[in-house]
DNA sequence: CGTGTGGTTGATGCCTGTCAACCTCTGTGG
DNA sequence: CCACAGAGGTTGACAGGCATCAACCACACG
């Protein structure tokens, strides 16, 4: 059976089976990660295209002060950009959340994938663009939402995301992540995240308990975070695309 | 003389003269823009790569409460990313800050050009690296940054951009943004951007007045405002790159 | 010389950070 | 089976950064 990186990528473009068969073997033979595991720091040079096929990581930067601002959440199906492994050195880090299974293409070999097969390289390119739109989706939320919207914003986003890529059981959704890890993903403190997520409970808006979320009603808080996912949709142009 | 787009992207790839002449074929027809205008919008389906030759324009999106968030400064010598050219609708609008001479590349053009040209797909390709490095760096910013680092660190950002493409003369930089204009990029009020230019100002890190700045202490102001100019710098691995 | 845009200032209050406990659950070891 | 440790979550008191509201000033332009 596909795997959730494969399945995200059918949802952004038509693979055929040698497509999806290549897939699989380039990701093949992945490596487990224990939680709180390094796949790459800040001043590494990167070589390998990262795949997250279970568990959970995050793209973060640690500042002086010895804040930590995250920037972005990977989960399974998701793979670290195609250009970060251009780089001569990374400007940021990736860390496990959650135990994790990671295939690791070589650049070499993703190189000769995306060559052999165009749709592959299309879905992939189209998935960077949506990282793209994350990126600045977030410095919306960061800048311009309140608390409680940037919070039901980003549970909203992930899980539009989880939806996509087949996380959600039965309405409940997985989500391993720590009050202290949405406190550095939203800009603000865990003190002041746990009295956000109360409030969002509270209110009836999400119901969320040790690693679960189930969001009850997604157009009151869509209205309530002025959530819009068409940057988590975004399509090419039509066929005549190179 | 090559105009300042060639001039950035002389600084991320050797270009020949053939590569430089294709470059000024193709910006050699540019429109002028009044300040305030828009060169697309959220919505609209994109079609060409954005050249901005003179003046300066900002990625921006309005939020329903009204509240504006800009995403990006583009300055001269800045080209919109190529990928948001290949894409069904923008997610965000771009409109000029002043008066501005940009041209417009078909993307039909953009493709000949980068595929009869490797040299300027090359640069290109950094280009857009350094523009997601610099999302990245805003969202660090508007998360973990004080108001007043917030405020050095976008400062620093602007001055180093445009002392690659030559936009500084004598120390003194041109800087025609109004302090609502920072604000929307910050997260702040105009009011309160307003009293840390003024401390920036009084603490002597900064010297800025009607449109232009100066900063006399490069050094202090990169300690305040935690400013790594990594991301700007972007380069590629070795000569085997593809 | 009026008008408008952008910049400045002051008063006030709330949102959110800070500090410091304390609670709850889970896993571990005796 | 219980005690303990540690991580994560919760609560309260308090302070301060920043938003808000409302004027007022300064300069450019017609």
């Amino acid at each position: 059976m596909a795997n959730r990186f494969i399945q995200k990528l059918q949802g952004f473009a038509h693979l055929a089976d040698h497509d999806v068969r290549a897939l699989e073997t380039a990701t093949a033979h992945p490596s487990d990660f224990d939680a709180r595991k390094h796949l790459i720091r800040e001043g590494d040079r990167p070589g390998s295209v990262f795949v997250m096929l279970e568990g959970w990581a995050i793209r973060y930067k640690v500042l002086p002060a010895g804040t930590r601002q995250i920037m972005a959440f990977m989960m399974p199906g998701d793979a670290c950009d195609l250009h970060s492994a251009m780089l001569a050195e990374m400007d940021h880090s990736i860390e496990t959340v959650t135990r994790a299974t990671v295939a690791m293409i070589p650049r070499k070999e993703m190189d000769r994938l995306m060559d052999g097969h165009p749709a592959v390289a299309r879905a992939m390119y189209i998935a960077q663009l949506v990282d793209e739109g994350t990126l600045r989706a977030w410095i919306v939320s960061l800048g311009r939402r309140s608390s409680i919207e940037r919070a039901a914003h980003l549970l909203l986003e992930l899980y539009v995301r989880a939806v996509r890529v087949g996380l959600i059981v039965g309405g409940d959704m997985e989500l391993p992540l720590t009050q202290t890890v949405f406190a550095d993903a939203l800009g603000m403190t865990p003190v002041h995240i746990n009295r956000v997520l109360q409030a969002l409970r509270k209110s009836g808006a999400i119901e969320m308990r040790r690693g679960f979320l189930r969001i009850p009603d997604p157009d009151g808080l869509t209205r309530l975070s002025g959530f819009d996912d068409n940057y988590l949709h975004r399509r090419l142009r039509g066929a005549q695309d190179k």
